[in-house]
Order: C-alpha cells, then structure tokens, then sequence
DNA sequence: CATGTACTTAGCTCATCGGTTAAATAACCT
DNA sequence: AGGTTATTTAACCGATGAGCTAAGTACATG
C-alpha cells in the first residue's frame, strides 16, 4: 500500500488542478484560501489535493495563525528530475555534445590557465545532471 | 475523458512497472515477450501497460512479422522536461549561476578566442532548458 | 465566551486502474 | 490445412482516486 517515492510524486503530477496549484506556488508560497479561488472546486478537494502534493514531497506547509500557507519543496521535484536523466540522451542533442564539450573545457583549463576560480570545475559537476540511477 | 497530453504521460509514470519497462527500453528496442519476462504478472497485463506508456507518446511500437517491437519515443520525455524546467530553479543551484557563467564565457570568447568552432554558441542556447511555459 | 475565518475530516458516489482468465487474432512453419 | 508463437481483446473484480456535502477543529477577535 505505501506507495514508492517516486510513484507517488508521478501520481500526484498526473492532475492539471495539482499542477496549477504547483504553478501558482513556483511565484511564491501562499495560503489554501488564496490557491483555491482560481479553481470552480470545492475547498475539500483543494485541501485534499494538498495533501496528495504533500504526501508527494512536492509542497510543504507551516502554519501561521489560521492559516496554512504552501510553498515548493524541492527535492521530490529533484528526485524526478533525477529519473528522467536516464532517458535524456533520447530527445536532448545537446546532451550527447556535453561529455565531449566538458573535457574540451577541462583539457583547455588544464593547459592554459591557473584556476582563477573553481567555477568551471563545479560546471563540470554540477550541470550532469540527470545521470543519476533510480 | 481525453486527459491532457502531461496528465496521461505522468499517470503513465507513475507505476513501477511501466518505469522499469522504460528502463529496459532505453538499452534498446525489443519484444514484448522480453519486456514481459522479468515481471511476475500475466502477459494481456503487460500488453495493457504498453498500450498505456503508447498513449501517453512514451513508447512507439514497430511491427516485424509477429512481433511488436517497442521502443522509446522522445517527444513526452521533453514535454515532461520542459514542464519539469518551470521548477528547475528551486532545486538546481547551477541553473541559477547559469546565467552569469554564459555571460562570462561569451564575454571571454569574444575577446581572447576567434571562432574556432560554434561549439559555445550551441551551449547557451541549448543548455536553456526548462524554460518554456506549459 | 461567542462568532467568524480558515481549513480538515468523515462519509458517500462514481469512474478509472491494475490485475486476472479465457478467447481471439495474426503471422510464421511445416 | 494445421500447429506453434506472439500479442491483443473481452469480461470481470477489488482497490484507489477525484469530486461532493455536512460536520468538525483551530485560531482570532469582538
């Protein structure tokens, strides 16, 4: 019954209201009242969608007095952004150009110049992205 | 009932089964039969999920004589993607230091390199992903 | 303390989903 | 033609999901 991470986080991104509420949420954190106006629903279904992104790690809430204000929780949107990188090399031509473009860089900032500071290192290792296993 | 596009592809992710079909997929094309193997369910429910990863534009399907080979199909992996790029910044601190790095490789590119190839051009405009709206 | 505001929980309905078995279809191989 | 292999369709079942209304909880304020 106790769904995987990952499945649960897909389920819940399977809803265009739950998307929308996540969409509204990428412009700033804000309270259940102010997410529902848009959507000709009841606010039980709101709450309950809630709980579906939150359950999903995709939201987390505080409280402040009465209300319960939402904002974007970063790491299950990470988590998919993970998964999804095993399948990048099918659709992002630029992808398959990286590993040949990083040691391009790499070789050049070797030979030519001291590191006058570790930006392109952490390019690097930083922008392989999505090349992380399930 | 014509669910939107994102909704049926994420629904379509959002089971172990389907998820690990794909995984199989992206070492390549192959039979339904060998898709089937490594699950412990009947075959009609594996032929149901193909159906399912088809209709979600997550899988095309060939036919060679008796077989229907599946294999990838990119086009809702990028939707998905680009959807998945509206968020990018609240996770991804590389995405946010992206901008100043191109600036900075554009900027030293014009002074100190002529164009030997147009492989930086390529970089900052492919390497901008996830921007675009739903 | 009473009332209002912001939510959540409970209990219901109906549709969809993931799985099953049994039967049908399709293409190949004597 | 008749059989084997690969795959789909049909019909069913139990569980889950999205919506509703009505009632409950929590905090704030008059």
């Amino acid at each position: 019954m106790p769904l995987d991470p990952l499945s649960s986080t897909f389920a819940a991104l399977a809803d265009p209201t739950r998307r929308a509420i996540l969409a509204r949420l990428a412009l700033g954190e804000t309270s259940v009242m102010e997410l529902a106006k848009p959507f000709d629903m009841s606010l039980p279904a709101i709450s309950k969608h809630l709980k579906v992104l939150e359950h999903a790690g995709l939201i987390s809430r505080g409280r402040e007095a009465q209300w319960r204000p939402c904002r974007i929780a970063p790491a299950s949107f990470k988590q998919v952004d993970g998964w999804l990188g095993n399948f990048r090399r099918f659709w992002d031509e630029s992808f398959n150009r990286l590993d040949g473009l990083l040691e391009e860089m790499k070789a050049d900032e070797a030979v030519k110049a001291p590191p006058r500071s570790n930006r392109k290192v952490r390019v690097t290792k930083e922008k392989q992205r999505g090349r992380t296993r399930e």
